[in-house]
RNA sequence: GGCUCGGUGGCAGAGUGGUGAUGUAGGGGCCUGCAAAGCCUUGCACAGCGGUUCGAUUCCGCUCCGAGCCUCCA
């Protein structure tokens, strides 16, 4: 059994063989810190944060590094609306994001470098494409000249003739060949910027994430990922960047996985600011719990595109209680184990099925009813481990259902509700027993008889 | 226009050359004073048309429909 993986460079599912067995590297195209992270981004943030929870059960050892950038046009116009300066906006949504990750039980990368501390690295690169007659400089700008790399088109499989013929893209007067890329561009004052040898002014987009994977991972590294969105161009233009220079030609010289996310869509659009429709992360952790965002974007397979409903939320969110139902059920239980079966695993492996290890979760809970003690303990150690793996059902079973919860303000009230309505019950006044029981579920209170006597849970 | 990926039951979503995915919703039943929770049970689902095959939702071809990318994007 061992770990498969779909890689875009060969359009494969392929056996996952590290570079080097004895530590396990990859990298993660990270969010440009301006706004709230959407519900998109935590895709991507969960899904990497599964693989490497993955190769943790696989690896002794995994350097997982996942970038902030903090220089962007879009921040510098963020700036310019709120009038916020750019390192205070950066570090304010680096905070929110990393916060908002923890939430959904994304753990913080080994590592998380961040773009403005790479210029001198950034600027050594360019040095190095000119020199190499990769890239050129013109009117303050230095161009990656993309027909100067044999390579390029080679991750996202796009023809360059093709891709002229269909491009809407306006070509700069300055640039050699109308694919060219920004390497670097000038920042006239105000604008935030560095001493170059080409003038003040500003790294390009991609630029980045060549240079901060190979100082904190060197090259070849395992695993390259990102959005599904990032193939083009940002990961074509990373590899043309670093495959550009001295032995690297191709992409396996700078990783040898790349691995995409699917988009979310919600109610079945794209989300964009036009149509108004961004869920954030942020505004969905106030509603739901983390737990139960997490099993809804592991719900589809992670490179299938995700359609974001308030539906499929609940349905998960009717999921994971039921499963948690089934752990207060085995709480006396007794595990050994801190392995799934054989049978999750596999599915695990089989390039981060999630939906079928869900499915196969639901089965075990299944054969709680008619379960043997041995089998109960093999039940709640899949559950338990597999949980662990995916990041779900980590909670104490009582208080994620919201069993008597003693710190609640009004459980002397509803305690004396209940006790009233057990005596109307003895007396067989079932009008005033009900009658209660409303008044309780009109206060978010929903109670349930037992052999054990009433027990009652916040109902949401 | 080019490239890529899809179309599975009310909804979500795996998978497979020949048995049941799974969840959620719905139906029926058990339990309960009634509920809740739980349990049992229930669904002529694989876009259409051809082909290959003893057999196709699964393989091949065509058609129809949808999505993504084509230099802002997770």
């Amino acid at each position: 059994m061992s770990l498969q993986l779909q890689n875009t460079l060969s359009g494969k599912k392929e056996f996952f063989k590290p570079v080097n067995p004895s530590h396990v590297r990859i990298y993660a195209c990270g969010p440009t810190v301006y706004n709230f992270a959407h519900i998109g981004n935590a895709r991507m943030a969960v899904v990497n944060d599964l693989l490497v929870r993955v190769l943790k059960t696989q690896y002794k050892k995994v350097t997982y590094v996942s970038n902030i950038t903090d220089i962007d046009d879009k921040i510098i116009d963020a700036s310019k609306e709120t009038g916020e300066d750019i390192s205070v906006i950066t570090s304010k949504y680096t905070e929110i994001y990393n916060n908002d990750m923890s939430a959904l039980g994304v753990n913080l990368p080994d590592i998380q470098p961040r773009a403005t501390d790479h210029i001198k690295e950034m600027i050594e690169l360019i040095k190095k494409l000119i020199e190499e007659e990769k890239a050129y400089e013109k009117e303050g700008h230095v161009l990656f000249h993309v027909p100067a790399f044999e390579n390029y088109g080679i991750l996202s499989k796009r023809n360059r003739d093709e891709q002229i013929a269909g491009s809407r893209v306006e070509v700069a007067p300055f640039k050699k060949d109308p694919a060219d890329f920004i390497l670097w561009k000038p920042s006239p004052s105000p604008l935030p910027g560095w001493v170059s040898p080409w003038g003040f002014g500003r790294p390009g987009w991609h630029l980045e994430c060549s240079v901060m994977s190979e100082k904190s991972l060197g090259l070849p590294f395992d695993i390259h990922s990102g959005g599904i969105d990032l193939v083009f161009p940002h990961h074509e233009n990373e590899i043309a960047q670093t495959c550009s220079i001295s032995e690297n030609k191709h992409p396996e010289d700078f990783a040898t996985f790349w691995f995409h996310n699917g988009f979310v869509n919600v109610e079945g659009e794209k989300m964009s600011k036009s149509i108004g429709n961004i869920r954030l992360v942020h505004e969905l952790n106030k509603k739901y719990k983390g737990e139960v965002l997490r099993l809804t974007l592991l719900s589809a397979h992670y490179k299938q595109p995700l359609n974001w409903t308030e539906d499929i939320i609940e349905q998960n969110n009717k999921m994971i209680d039921r499963l948690y139902r089934v752990l207060l059920e085995l709480s006396e239980v007794e595990i050994d184990s801190k392995i799934p079966s054989e049978s999750i695993m596999e599915s695990i492996l089989d390039d981060l099925n999630t939906p079928k290890v869900i499915a196969k979760l639901n089965e075990e809970a299944n054969d709680v009813s008619s379960a043997s003690d041995e089998r109960k303990r093999e039940i709640k150690n899949n559950l338990l481990s597999a949980g662990k793996i995916l990041g779900i059902l980590e909670n104490d079973p009582s208080s994620w259902l919201g069993y008597n919860q003693k710190n609640t303000e009004n459980t002397e009230e509803i305690e004396r509700l209940i006790n009233k309505r057990n005596e109307a019950r003895r007396s067989k006044n079932f009008n005033l027993a009900d009658g209660i029981r409303n008044i309780l579920k009109d206060k978010g209170i929903e109670i349930e008889d037992t052999d054990k006597g009433t027990i009652w849970r916040k109902s949401k």
